[in-house]
DNA sequence: TATGAATGAGTCTTCATTCAT
DNA sequence: AATGAATGAAGACTCATTCAT
C-alpha cells in the first residue's frame, strides 16, 4: 500500500490513454492555464475517469510536464530549412525565419504565455524550455558552421540572435508599446542579427 | 452586498500601515509566490489583523498591484547615471549599465521571476511592467538625443537594445545553459548595441 | 468596564442623532433587508461614526426595534377615518378601506416584505408587529361599537376582517397568481366581510 | 473557473446521498434558520464529507430550495380527502379540515415560521410555496365543482377560504393575542367560507 | 461625546488526491 | 484496469463590535 508505482502502460490501449490524458489535458492547461484547470476538467476532456489518472501520472503537474516534453519545441520554435538557407541571401532568409518564429507565436499564443509564465516559476518547466531552446540554437549553429560562418563564439551568437528574435515576435504579438515601427524593427534585427554573426 | 468603499486612508497612521502592508505582502509575494501566499499571512507579517486589510484594498491582488506599482521599476531597472555616460566612452558606459542590471537582477531574483511569471498571465502586472519598461526607454532614448546619437528610429533601437540587456542578464543570472562564456556573451552585446544605437 | 449603559440621550443634539440613525438605519433595513445592510452603512447614512452608534443601541438588531416601534403602524394600517364610516354606506366604507390599505402597502412593498418575513422569525419583531394589529383592531372595533354593530365576538370578527383585507393586498400587490380575477375578489371580500360584522 | 457542473447522482448510493444530504440540512434549516445552519452542520448532520455537499448542490442555497421542493407541500397543506366530504355535511368538512391544517402546522412549528419568513425574502422559495398554494386550490375547487357549488369565480373563492383557515392556524399555534375566543373564530370562519363558497 | 481604525471569528466554496467497488 | 464518489484541508473575504485617541 502506498508503494504502488505509476504504472508505465504497455498496452497499446493504454498507451492511447495515457496519450490522451496527455493532449487534452495539455490542451486545456494551455488554453486556461495550469491554475484554472482542474483534473475532473482534464478527465472529462480526455475521456477518462479522474482516478486513472493517477495511474499514469503522479499527479496534476506530472500531466503538464509530459504535455511540455511532447509540445515544447514545437509550440516555441519553428523549422529551419536548410534548403531554404542555400537559395537565398542571408538577410532574407532571416527575415523569414523572423516570420516563422511569429506566425508559431500566434498559433498558440496563450499556451506560449502560459509556459513563458511557468518558465519562471517551476524548475522542472524551465529545464524543459532551456532544453528545447538549446535544441534549436544547437540546431542554428551547425547550419551556420556548415555554411562557413566564423566559429568564434558562434553558439554565444546564435543564442542571442534567438532572444532577439523572439523578444521582437514578443513585442510584435502583444503589442504592448504603442508607437513602435514593427516593420522597422524588423529591419534592425535583421541587420544586428547579421552584423553579429559575421 | 455592502457598499463601503475600500479606504483611502489619511491620517499618517493609517497611511503607515498601508505602507506596511504593502511592503509586508509584496516582499511574500516575491519570496512565496503569489499563490503560495495567503492574506493571513500577509496580516501577520505586516502586524495587523486579516480584517484591516480590506479596508485598505479591495483584494489580495490589489496587493500585489499596488506593491508593484511601488517597485516595479527599482526591481527591473537601474538609475541611468547621465555623468557616467559623459565621463565614459560609450562601450565602457554600456558595459557598466549592464553590470547595474546584473546587479538589479540579483538582489531580487525570486521576485523577478515571479513578477516576469505573472507578467504573461495577468494583464495588470504586464501593464504595470511596460509601463516602466517605457520609462526606462524614454529616459535612454533621451540621453542619447541629448548626445547627437542618430535620431533615427531610436526608441525602437533603445528597445531592442535593452531587451539585449535584459536578456543576457537573465542568462547569467539563472545560468541556464552549460557551456556558454559569458564573458565573452556581454562583449558581443556590448558591440551588438554600439552597432545598433550608431 | 463592560457595564457602561447604553446611554439615553438627554441633550437635544444627543436626541437629535439618535432619531437620525433610527430613521437612516431603518430606512435602509427596509430597503435592503436587515441582514444586507451593515453597520458601517448604517453609520454612514446617518452621518454618524460607526462607534456612536454603539452609545445609543445596544447592538445593531436593537435600531431594527426602535425603528420598528417608530414606524410599524404607519407601514402596516392605514388610518381609519370615522367620518367617512359615517357618510358612506358600510360596504362603500369598505371598498374605500381596502383601497387605502392597497396603497399603504404599495407606499413600502420592500419594507412590508423584509418585516412581514422577520415576523416569523423574530419574537421581538413579531411582538410590535401584534400590538400594532391589536391597535388597529381595537380601534375598528371601537368605531363599530359605537355605530350599534352587534357585539358579539365582535373582537374576532374585526381580527378576522382585517386579515382577510391584508391577504387580499398581498395577493394583489405581488400578484402571484395568474388567472385571478382582482375586481372579483375584492367584491368577494366586501360581501364577506360584510356578512361577518353584521 | 471550473465548469464540472453539479452532478445528477444515478447509482443508488448516490440518490441516498442526495436525499440524506436534503433531509439533514432541510431539517436543520427549518430548526435553526437558513443563516445559522453553516454547511459544516450540514455536512456533519448528513454523515458526508463537506465536499461532496457541492457535487450534488450547486451551493447552500440549493439545498434549501431542494427541501423545500420536496417538503412544502406537506409542511403547509394536508390532504384533501373526498371521501370524508361526501360523507359529513358542509360545515363539519370545513371544520375537520381545519383541524387538520392547525395539527400540519403544529408539527412543524418552526419550518414553518422560518419559511413563511422566507417567502418574503426569497424569490424561489416564494415561487414554490405559491406553486404548493395554488395545487391546494386546485385540488379544493375541482372538488367543490364535482359537487356541484357554484363554479362562479369558485378559483378565488376558494383561495380567499384557504387564507382564512390559514390565518386562523396561525393565529392559533402562536397564539398571539390575549382575549381571543379561539372557539368562536374557528366557528366564525367556517360560517364565512360557508357564506362565500355558496 | 465622538471618531474611525482595528479586530478576528466565522463562512462558503474549491480541488488535488484517495479509495471502495 | 477502471470508475467516480468521497475526502477535508485550505483560503479569501465579511462584519458586528471594541478601543485607542
Amino acid at each position: 500500500m502506498g508503494n504502488i508505482e505509476v504504472r508505465e502502460p504497455i498496452q497499446k490501449r493504454s498507451i492511447e490513454k495515457k496519450e490522451k490524458i496527455i493532449s487534452a489535458g495539455f490542451g486545456l492547461i494551455c488554453k486556461k492555464g495550469y491554475y484554472n484547470t482542474n483534473t475532473a476538467e482534464i478527465a472529462k476532456a480526455a475521456n477518462v475517469s479522474t482516478g486513472i489518472i493517477y495511474q499514469y501520472f503522479k499527479d496534476k503537474h506530472d500531466i503538464l510536464i509530459a504535455g511540455l516534453k511532447k509540445y515544447t519545441y514545437n509550440i516555441f520554435f519553428p523549422n529551419i530549412n536548410a534548403v531554404e538557407f542555400k537559395n537565398n541571401n542571408f538577410e532574407d532568409f532571416l527575415k523569414g525565419t523572423i516570420y516563422k518564429f511569429i506566425e508559431n507565436h500566434k498559433l498558440s499564443k496563450i499556451a506560449h504565455e502560459e509556459i513563458t509564465s511557468m518558465i519562471h516559476t517551476d524548475i522542472e518547466v524551465s529545464s524543459i524550455y532551456y532544453d528545447a531552446e538549446l535544441s534549436i540554437t544547437n540546431i542554428m549553429t551547425q547550419l551556420l558552421l556548415t555554411n562557413n560562418f566564423n566559429p568564434d563564439n558562434l553558439k554565444e551568437k546564435v543564442h542571442i540572435s534567438i532572444h532577439l528574435i523572439d523578444d521582437l515576435c514578443h513585442e510584435i504579438i502583444y503589442h504592448k508599446h504603442k508607437n513602435m515601427n514593427y516593420d522597422k524593427m524588423i529591419e534592425i534585427v535583421v541587420h544586428s542579427i547579421n552584423y553579429i554573426l559575421k
